[in-house]
DNA sequence: CCAAAAGTGTTGTGCCTACACCCATGG
DNA sequence: CCATGGGTGTAGGCACAACACTTTTGG
């Protein structure tokens, strides 16, 4: 570090923004965005996010603003990258600790009712012009999470507690974005022990033969989550 | 975002560390520090860093900061994770954002006469008591590192342009701490193409078999760097 | 009975692992 | 001639890729 004098003259703002993964049948996987009401940007969409007070951390920054401006709780978060360019933000030199989360599908329908800023999900292939760098923001964040699904478990965070062996075929297939065949896919997974059958069946909805229930092995999962596992050459 | 006037009260400085590993076959895999000579943590050792000036990427704030305090050019940086607990630095609150960097050896000699700030190179396996919360920086630098060997190559940045086969094999045992087998090791890295036989003998330096000399395929590495490799089940 | 989705096994191949002996040089 | 380090091949096993038909339900 050089000298406090330095540090003195500095003047540069920190803020933290939110990159936050969804995922339902009918929409895919999808991120939460606000539409600002205030300058610069006024009306274009953007991530949600905001200054870091004095005395929180990044994290609590991140989960507070997403309380304040969506109404929305995480249940994975990770930071992702610090994004510093001098001139990314009109105002003055701003630089942001984008985090990276993901929220069970379930819920989804809190964000439609809540008001307090307009947000919305929009499918990641199809997104609006965003504000500020958030563009090349979101896309760092969508490699990292295909990336992500080759090497940890991330279903248990997205799907809901009990799922078909099919939601969890689909949305790897959304995220990667081509086919994996179905037989291999499920070998390779519940050798791992990741997931385990109940004997439970889902209530067959429209036709077609109804599947059996799964769930996520908590403890395993957790370990998993810590230790990586290997789907590179399944996927 | 939140609107200006939150802005206006933060008190939040910014700095930039970096995490420098460097490579000789008799001290092994080396981290640069500093010993330093302000308040707080005098006479301590700690990571190269300081404060961003306004009109500067981070980038050129780790450069700026390690030619100032060793005198070092790097010819490898990659982002590492953004540190920001408030109570990390005891003066005030202080977020920093470390950098990965990658030095070669042929390097070492450069830092030894330069007298700026006294620096040093430290075994990653035999490091000193570092100020602040630089100790866990490094060792998730560490973490990193070793990761990294097993995705994408990194040779090219520690090692000379024209090698032995065996300096190669010796600093990837050094970092993953365990002896791996030559040959498959060889045979893998040669089927990757990422390393050419030059029809060039190395002088014989004690005893044994002269080697021959190896070098990088440049195009090779580049489009390995980006595309990544996998030898997860190698080492 | 037809459409839709779920469920389920086998075989070939290629890659990885494990393993040990000879060669070239300096002293 | 001995010590040191460099250089090289193979066989067996395992894990992955490719591949299609049957079952259960709703309409």
């Amino acid at each position: 570090m050089t000298n406090v004098t330095t540090a003195i003259k500095q003047n540069i703002k920190v803020t933290v923004d939110a990159i936050v993964f969804g995922y339902n049948q009918e929409n895919g996987i999808s991120v939460l965005l606000i539409k600002r009401k205030i300058e610069p940007y006024t009306q274009q969409w953007a991530l949600p996010g905001g200054f870091v007070l004095d005395d929180e951390t990044l994290e609590a920054a991140v989960e507070r603003e997403l309380k304040e401006e969506a109404g929305v709780s995480i249940n994975y978060l990770e930071q992702l990258f610090t994004f510093g360019k001098p001139d990314r933000d009109p105002r003055t030199r701003i630089i942001s600790v984008a985090y990276f989360g993901l929220v069970k599908s379930g819920d989804f329908s809190l964000f439609a009712s809540s008001d307090a800023v307009e947000a919305a999900w929009f499918n990641i292939y199809n997104l609006p012009t965003l504000a500020f760098d958030h563009a090349e923001i979101v896309n760092k964040a969508v490699t990292r999470l295909r990336a992500k699904i080759t090497y940890e478990p991330i279903g248990f965070e997205l799907l809901d507690r009990k799922f078909l062996f099919s939601d969890l075929e689909q949305l790897y297939m959304k995220l990667l974005g081509h086919d994996i065949d179905r037989r291999n896919f499920k070998r390779k997974i519940m050798s791992l022990g990741l997931v385990v059958e109940l004997d439970e069946k889902a209530p067959a909805i429209s036709a077609g033969r109804p599947g059996k229930l799964y769930s996520f092995d908590d403890s395993k999962y957790k370990q998993l989550k810590m230790n990586g596992f290997n789907l590179n050459n399944l996927i």
